[in-house]
RNA sequence: GGACGAUUAGCUCAAUUGGCAGAGCAUCUCAUUUACACUGAGAGGGUUGCAGGUUCGAGUCCUGCAUCGUCCACCA
């Protein structure tokens, strides 16, 4: 008997997921091909989300692992041959932003790197992190198999992504565009829209007198050469204007002829009605111009500063241009008013948060409508499920809108996009990292042609985060049906956040960031679990409360005590044909059935949360509390250590999947395979145990 | 401006899809070494955000409103 004292997890779980992954059963070709479960050797396949090798494991991390390490645990006992695939991601841009950080702390500059040179350094960051953080997705129990683990700078998952660039650009879907991007000056790199976000900021609203307009604007240093000034066609202000309309002005650095156009953009109530446009710097003045063919004219160079165009100002950075063009233009009379405080959204970089620059930039850009149609329609007619529903509507939102994906990066960690005509000679240009992520479960199982692929593909199941269903989850459905002709995924499982226990975002700079690698060396890491997985309901956050995890950590070690108890008193157990058993104790084996069933439907339903629930409700109360304190009263009997080591091994199954290491711990002193019961402890490990067996 | 979610015990959340509102934590009372004090027995705590409607029956369905949160699109 070794259940002594309390339960340590210290002492279980290093040692038993060393004998977990010996044992092989990670990888699902080892898998026990006697299954008689639900499963029957069918394949279950999920690919882990690739995590970015840049730091460790946080909060979010860890309940991926608790989710899907569930998943599988329960498929696995199923009979089902369970694949979970882990993969480790380059983040191209996000790593790079973390390593620039670094760079800086050191006093240095990626700037004045050679590309190379700055590419090997962090490819040694990264190996660094990939290996620390495969140690920590160990800590958290996942039974992934790590045979198969991918990164996607790995040369076939390269290859798999030129494969991909090469048929779309075959099939027309990529092209080489001038438009305009989102460029930030501090990265100096192009970034999607859903890379940047949106910040309130108080401004200055100039009203700048504009021949015989006045047009209004926050930006005046982009002003100059403005050359057509735009209104709408049904204002009766400008009913006396007509398109073309040329006329001579006096502007910031002299006079100008300037031309009208109308066109239906413009918002009357806003301002005066009326506005010049600036199409290098902004989204929909770059519209308006392509609109009516108009000429297009970069004022603000790639680093922020104002180019000749601006003469005097030439060479000054914005915020300092700005106060002196307004001084220029009031010396001149061409201020009709200031308005302060005016409230507008800008872009903001979502990384440093510094301000947006729109710039126009040839890049690769490709065409996502095309990709999006068979989706929308997969979607609509409920080809793929999404849990929590709502994200159908969502997703088919998004897709219905989609806009064409611009794929260049001018950074150099990250997979170079071939034969690439840059702007400059010499310039870096790099695929969006959710370019190569998006191909990622039909590249990690080697499409086309491996065994693993025909297998293993489509997976089942999807699950990561709900934040990122556009950045990944519809990209990886539209690339990967274009390039297999089937969807990637069955089901798309989104959990929520994780939140402080005051249910507030967990950040650096308020320092309550959770560290889960700290709660498990002190709850230890199956308390942890239970404290993710208990009142997670998808797509819900979740507030992380550490005194939750202390209340998991009484229940293993009551799971402990419990067992010690049932272990000590059944220790002359002998096996018999026929067990008499009392009508309540009858009662107690319908109950636990009735239990197993609900429990096995609640898991088909994703619903782990509840699941978890019954069967810490049905061992603490009724197994401990009644059926054991009961039993007391004739521990001698055989019936009585029969009905305890049956309730006692169906429990410890069903706890598997939340609390891996303690179950297989105890499952490993049950006694040994004995015919009158379903016991078979000795031979099996509980992770490869048919889920459920009893009776 | 559009969309989506949330609103249930002091706190965090359930309620298996329309059938007796329930858990954990916290609080209070009792038990005092029991397999387990990381314990046990019990108690208090609710007009389910508001106003209507459908129904034998509504936390759940419908309509409107309020508050909080998130996302998307945006005004120079």
């Amino acid at each position: 008997m070794n259940l002594e004292g309390q339960y340590d997890p210290k002492k279980v779980e290093d040692k038993m997921y060393k004998l977990w992954e010996d044992s092989g059963f990670f990888n699902p070709d080892n898998l026990p091909t006697d299954k008689r479960g639900k499963g029957k050797g069918k394949s279950f396949t999920i690919i882990m989300p690739p995590a970015n090798a840049n730091g460790n494991l946080h909060a979010g991390h860890a309940l991926v692992m608790t989710i899907e390490d569930i998943m599988t645990r329960y498929k696995r006992m199923q009979g089902f041959r369970a694949l979970w695939l882990p993969g480790l991601d380059h983040a191209g841009f996000e790593t790079q932003v973390v390593y620039e950080k670094k760079l800086e702390k050191e006093g240095r500059s990626r700037f004045k790197m050679e590309p190379q040179e700055l590419y090997n350094e962090i490819m040694q960051f990264t190996l660094e992190n990939k290996k620390n953080i495969e140690g920590q997705v160990r800590k958290m129990g996942a039974s992934c198999d790590w045979s198969r683990q991918k990164f996607t700078l790995d040369p076939d998952i390269i290859n798999t992504v030129y494969g991909t660039f090469e048929k779309l650009k075959k099939d027309g879907l990529i092209y080489r565009g001038k438009k305009i991007i989102n460029w930030c000056v501090k990265h100096q790199t192009s970034l999607s829209d859903l890379e940047t976000k949106d910040t309130e900021k108080v401004d200055k609203l100039y009203y700048l007198k504009y021949g015989p307009f006045v047009i209004a604007t926050a930006r005046p240093e982009t002003k100059f050469g403005d050359k057509y000034v735009v209104m709408h066609p049904k204002d009766p202000r400008y009913a006396q204007y007509k398109n073309g309309d040329k006329l001579s002005l006096e502007w910031i650095n002299g006079p100008i002829e300037a031309s009208v156009v109308k066109d239906e953009a413009i918002e009357m109530e806003f301002g005066t009605g009326a506005m010049t446009i600036t199409p290098w710097h902004d989204a929909v003045d770059f519209g308006i111009a392509e609109k009516h063919d108009l000429p297009k004219e970069q004022i603000i160079d790639f680093y922020g500063k104002l180019l000749p165009v601006a003469g005097e100002f030439a060479g000054m950075k914005i915020s300092e241009a700005r106060p002196r063009i307004i001084e220029k233009l009031q010396a001149k009379g061409l201020v009709e008013k200031i308005e302060e405080n005016y409230k507008h959204i800008v872009k903001t970089c979502y990384k440093c948060d510094s301000l947006i620059e729109p710039q126009i930039k040839e890049q690769w850009f490709l065409k996502m409508e095309p990709l999006a149609k068979p989706i929308i329609k997969a979607i609509e007619t409920g080809k793929v499920k999404f849990i929590p529903e709502h994200y159908k509507k969502i997703s088919l939102h998004w897709l219905k809108n989609i806009m064409d994906w611009p794929l260049s990066r001018q950074i150099v960690w990250g997979i170079p996009i071939p034969a690439s005509p840059a702007d400059k000679p010499g310039e870096v240009e790099t695929f969006d990292t959710w370019f190569s992520s998006g191909q990622w479960p039909f590249a990690t199982l080697g499409f086309p042609e491996s065994k693993d692929f025909k297998t293993f593909y489509p997976t089942d199941v999807m699950e990561t985060a709900g934040e990122i269903i556009f950045f990944w989850v519809a990209r990886m459905m539209m690339l990967g049906f274009y390039i297999t002709k089937k969807l990637p995924f069955k089901t798309v499982y989104l959990h929520g956040l994780v939140l402080d226990a005051k249910g507030q975002k967990m950040s650096k700079s308020k320092g309550n960031v959770i560290n889960p690698l700290d709660i498990t060396d002190k709850y230890g890491t199956d308390a942890l679990r239970m404290g993710l997985v208990m009142g997670n309901t998808p797509g819900q956050s979740l507030a992380l409360d550490e005194n939750k995890i202390k209340g998991y950590k009484n229940f293993a070690n009551k799971i402990w005590n419990a067992s010690k108890f049932v272990l000590i008193s059944t220790q002359n157990f002998t096996a018999v044909k026929k067990v008499a058993l009392s009508s309540t104790q009858k009662e107690h084996l319908k109950n636990l059935k009735t239990l197993q069933k609900e429990v096995t439907k609640l898991m088909d339903d994703f619903k782990f949360y509840y699941a978890a629930e019954k069967i810490y409700h049905y061992f603490w109360h009724e197994f401990c509390d009644k059926i054991i304190e009961e039993s007391k009263k004739d521990i001698a009997s055989h019936a009585t250590q029969y009905l305890l080591l049956e309730i006692l091994s169906a429990s410890l199954k069903m706890l598997h999947p939340f609390m891996p290491f303690i179950t297989e711990e105890i499952w490993g002193q049950l006694p040994a395979k004995n015919p009158s019961t379903s016991l078979r402890a000795s031979k099996n490990l509980l992770m490869v145990e048919s889920w459920n067996t009893t009776g």
